[in-house]
DNA sequence: CGTTGAGTTGACCATCGTCAACAGGAGTGG
DNA sequence: CCACTCCTGTTGACGATGGTCAACTCAACG
């Protein structure tokens, strides 16, 4: 039997929780997300209500239209998030990283389906304990409208970038956007991931798969990107952006 | 000096307000909009904040990237909300219909440019006051999150229609789209309203002027539609809608 | 009436999609 | 260990959807 790691030894006793689990305390994702709202007290009763899961890649975590029973709060890895036409076109309207909150909504029905595009660790509530918990308190509904905003702002950004940007634009915007939002995560990086299919950036960006592996190439050709296995070197991070705010 | 109106003499004496003007509780959108989670004495708060603005066709309501000093509720016309490359292209993100609120964010700045299509009328709330009363009405922080996650719905409708629509499927979906939303203000509707210019319609589809004449005169060649000023009568709902679905 | 601006229509063209072939890596079984 | 398949991604040839450019109509307005 292992030892309870020293990290665990310290924690406040009015937060009891299984054996070798990390407390919501010390995530390294609690301030980005919606926790960020909670103190220390109330971050127990949300630990109560939360139950860490884990999903390989491909595995889903809701689909579209089904009820709404979860929510979850995305701890690693990166999650898909998309829409069907009845005939198999596909749109993903995002992709969920660390600190990312799905279930902003608090509808009774899912209204796109998302799965893991690798393996995800994921806090997952009942959606009725965290309605409860949300309705006495207001800093948190503050904090869910806040998270609600920013991603209407996304959304909006994208529907520019999906109506009005060229194949070479969209690609170089989701390079920029992708490399913003992994710092805010893991801090700087040069070497953007992309661990996801081709045909996932296509679907994001309203492209095929052929354009998107074209457009990569050509980037690569002009020294803009060194191509690297599941990600991208921005060499001349200056010329992408330049691509984006044209 | 024109008399006061019949209806205005009966309304509750804790409301005052100006000679003339009709309260929110006779509103015909309110139970569209933020102010239907608040009882009749919370409105009159609500209506000593408000100010009734006139916007004519064209005349701006804010612009992006300024300070969002105020937030309007529209109770009249249509709001064209737009975001801008720097080389002039034009995105538009939606179309504000009565009922429909405008600075869901409360963010301080404005996320979009609006302007009006045709004459708006709207209430006016400065976003400090409004940001006060939200402080201590929980219930209304809770719908306007339900209506900025709606917001949020519909964007990620956008974004499929946008992505993976053609134009033909992207036309229909506008016009069966703001039949719907048409619907839920006056009724049910044959004759879609489509005040704003075809340059408005093809920025909001993600095509261009053009294409969406061409579009609209086939579908009224093949009898779907009927073209009438500042509209379409859709002689045939079923197959339009079909095209949204396929 | 002349001017202006929105909308329509046609001819032509470019970007991006389609279709197909091929390369390379991972997993599987002889 | 090697052949085989499978899957993802790349590359090329070709084509279609929708964009560009231009001419024209028509209504509104002075």
């Amino acid at each position: 039997m292992p030892a309870v790691p020293a990290e665990n030894r310290a924690v406040r006793p009015s937060c009891s929780r299984a054996r070798g689990e990390v407390g919501c305390a010390k995530c390294k994702i609690r301030l980005l997300s919606v926790c960020a709202a909670l103190d220390e007290n109330e971050l127990c009763e949300l630990e109560a209500l939360a139950q860490q899961t884990v999903f390989e890649p491909k595995k889903t975590l809701f689909i579209q239209d089904e009820p709404a029973d979860a929510i979850y709060n995305i701890t690693d890895g990166v999650v898909r998030l998309y829409k069907l036409l009845p005939d198999g076109r596909r749109q993903i309207i995002g992709f969920a990283l660390p600190g990312n909150f799905l279930g902003l909504s608090m509808a009774d029905r899912y209204g796109f389906s998302a799965d893991a595009v690798v393996p995800v660790k994921a806090c997952r509530f009942s959606r009725e304990g965290f309605s409860n918990l949300l309705d006495d308190k207001p800093h948190l509904l503050r904090r869910l409208h806040e998270l609600a905003t920013h991603e209407l702002t996304l959304a909006q950004d994208q529907m520019v970038v999906l109506g009005r940007r060229s194949a070479e634009e969209k690609v170089a915007s989701l390079l920029i956007g992708l490399r913003d939002r992994w710092a805010r995560v893991n801090g700087v990086v040069v070497t953007v991931p992309l661990p996801m299919s081709r045909q996932d950036i296509a679907d994001f960006l309203g492209l095929t798969i052929e354009t998107v592996s074209r457009t990569l190439t050509r980037f690569a050709r002009e020294k803009i990107i060194l191509i690297v296995p599941d990600g991208v070197r921005l060499l001349d991070p200056r010329r992408m952006e330049a691509l984006t705010e044209a």
